[in-house]
RNA sequence: GGGGGAAUGGUGUAAUUGGUAGCACGAGGGAUUCUGAUUCCCUUAGUUCGGGUUCAAGUCCCGGUUCCCCUACCA
């Protein structure tokens, strides 16, 4: 009970009776526990898959087992070659690196074919000529059992021979069907004759135009589990009623087949989908999000696809964590978006280097900085790369009379609790020196122009000054981030907050576009940071994906935009820090 | 008058399968701090309801409630 970091969630508890058992092989074979992610190439990866490939990859990797990719590319009609490249791209990125070769669920058309011909001639199938108004009237509904098909008795003979013509391309799309025999009163509407093939004369993006007609997801799913091996075949919960129908198709396959002919019957798990505040997963709304321009594309850094995230500044195992962190049920939680945030910060915290940039600059001049006549002077400072890791080491910064600091950081009448920069407080720019503001300007708005402040040329590097003569050491309160004016660079810096502003968007008003937060994008365009985050620097880590990462100190995490040029660099805002001081106001 | 699932602090999860309801996040408080960050400490609050079996029930039984999914030639 006291070993919470040994809790099985129940597919684990599942396999581990399947190796005690001895179901699937022995323990150490490869065999005991294969999965699979099995997506259609009609669309982007976004993050409701990332805990389904976490899942998968993950339970094979823990076992010592095996993980698939296989597309599941049995509709022509919606499928594209450019989405099976962005798909293998994403799941690369996220590490969930596949087995063996990238599989294909139209490399096995020939072989599910002659299984349907299989169950024709067991009398277990048959070919119905209904249009699919009278196929959808005769399914009857949840509360009206379903009428036979007048083409449910033709003979076998019969069947056969209008099957190949089908697939020989005879006939007109919706002309014809196969149907699985088995039940027109199950209180399961998947079992009322279910359809196994359609007609769909279109060029598929592998088979080209060799398939007349194609499988559909129930027939072919279990099928493609079996050709490949796979032990555990995981899928979301709207599933569950789904499985008696993937259990009937492999055992109608086997039926009448001597035991060492028969074929591998996976076991299909459903678990509970991913589903986050203030988001939304359907492909549909996200389709439109792109295509009405509510959002600059699939990759834009407020979408949740695997491509807008990268894009903003995620670590893929940000998504790990969360897989982890919100564990595997059959229970439809509502996770609140912050957890994904705070996995990021847990993430990033320790990876990104420390840098500084202003946001929304007002300048701080030193009066006293040319004292001995050398107003000019720039003096090089070090600026610490990591609190917390030493070994990161240093960057050199310069310091000098004009700096630019954030409007924020300075108040004209501040509140007491208010720890930064105000008429005759004191503070110490980090990493330079402690400044004490004397004066400042503000114009005919009577907003803030420049600070004015005197600078302690004892507190070099931001440390401490010496004890006075009673042994007393001056102290101040706040810490501010700084970029000195001479040689900062101006920057472009985007900050992304949700995309919507309801925790279930479109739940309550219906329309998921009328719950868009208009403020998601805000654009600075005018941010100074250090120069020394044009370049890539060799203190920086050797991030994965290449995407340079950073923390601005004070303010969040930012990664390089892929719109940066030489002239402009322009950052994303992956996520604020935790600030408990605008909380507390 | 259908079928299939699920309910544990605010949130997400765990409970050796009948034996002290634990963990994480959040929230509140405090310590440390050259980031109002990080880190550390403390506090907070829970078994959907009603019965029953039992020495003992989150767990088993009976009944109720609420929520999710299912009537595509999509997956």
């Amino acid at each position: 009970m006291t070993e919470s970091t040994e809790a099985r969630h129940f597919i684990q508890q599942i396999i581990d009776a399947d190796i005690e058992s001895g179901k699937w092989g022995q323990p150490g074979d490869q065999s005991v526990v294969t999965t699979r992610f099995p997506p259609e190439p009609n669309g982007y990866l976004h993050l409701g898959h990332t805990k389904a490939i976490c899942l998968c990859c993950g339970l094979a990797r823990e076992f010592g087992g095996r993980f698939n990719l296989r597309f599941d590319d049995t509709n022509p009609a919606k499928e594209e070659q450019e989405f099976v490249d962005s798909i293998k791209g994403d799941i690369e990125w996220l590490g969930a690196q596949w087995d063996g070769e990238v599989l294909f669920a139209s490399d096995y058309f020939e072989q599910m074919y002659e299984w349907a011909r299989e169950l024709i001639t067991k009398g277990m199938a048959y070919v119905d000529d209904q249009t699919v108004e009278q196929i959808r009237a005769g399914r009857g509904n949840t509360k009206a059992p379903g009428e036979h098909s007048p083409f449910r008795d033709r003979s076998v003979e019969e069947n056969l021979d209008l099957f190949e013509r089908m697939k020989n391309g005879e006939f007109e799309n919706g002309s014809k069907v196969l149907r699985a025999k088995i039940d027109m009163n199950s209180g399961n509407m998947n079992l009322r004759d279910p359809l196994m093939y359609r007609i769909v004369n279109a060029t598929h993006h592998r088979t080209g135009d060799t398939w007349h007609i194609y499988p559909m997801y129930d027939w072919a799913h279990g099928l493609e589990d079996s050709i490949e091996g796979v032990t555990h075949s995981l899928c979301t919960l709207e599933f569950e009623d789904h499985r008696p129908l993937y259990d009937w198709f492999i055992n109608a396959i086997n039926e009448g087949r001597a035991g060492g002919s028969k074929i591998h019957h996976s076991q299909q798990i459903e678990f509970s989908r991913l589903a986050l505040s203030y988001t939304n997963m359907s492909k549909r709304y996200m389709r439109q999000l792109v295509e009405e321009n509510h959002v600059h594309g699939w990759d834009d850094p407020r979408m949740i696809t695997v491509a807008g995230f990268r894009r903003r500044g995620y670590t893929p195992e940000s998504f790990w964590m969360l897989s982890e962190d919100v564990g595997i049920t059959k229970f439809n939680a509502l996770v609140d978006f912050s957890r994904l945030e705070n996995m990021v910060r847990e993430d990033l915290n320790t990876k990104a280097p420390r840098r500084m940039a202003v946001l929304d600059p007002i300048k701080l001049v030193i009066t006293n900085w040319g004292e001995q006549g050398d107003e000019d002077r720039v003096e090089p400072v070090d600026g610490v790369n990591h609190p917390k890791d030493e070994s990161r080491g240093t960057r050199p910064l310069s310091f000098g009379r004009e700096l630019w600091i954030e409007r924020e950081d300075f108040m004209i009448d501040p509140p007491k609790k208010f720890f930064r920069l105000g008429p005759d407080r004191e503070v110490r720019l980090r990493c330079g020196y402690w400044v004490k503001c004397h004066d400042f300007k503000t114009d005919a708005d009577g907003k803030v122009t420049e600070v004015h402040c005197t600078y302690d040329p004892l507190t070099k590097g931001g440390n401490n000054p010496p004890a006075d003569g009673e042994g007393k050491v001056r102290k101040v309160k706040g810490t501010i981030h700084w970029v000195n004016a001479d040689e900062a660079v101006d920057a472009e810096v985007r900050m992304f907050d949700r995309l919507y502003n309801a925790e279930r968007p479109g739940k309550e008003t219906g329309n998921h576009l009328d719950d868009l937060n208009p403020d998601s994008l805000a654009v600075v365009t005018n941010a100074k940071i250090e120069p020394g985050l044009v370049e890539r620097t060799e203190d920086e880590p050797d991030w994965k994906d290449g995407i340079r990462r950073f923390q601005f100190e004070r303010i969040g995490y930012f990664c390089v935009d892929t719109d940066s040029t030489s002239e402009k660099m322009v950052f994303n805002r992956t996520a604020t820090l935790r600030d408990s001081w605008t909380k507390k106001q």
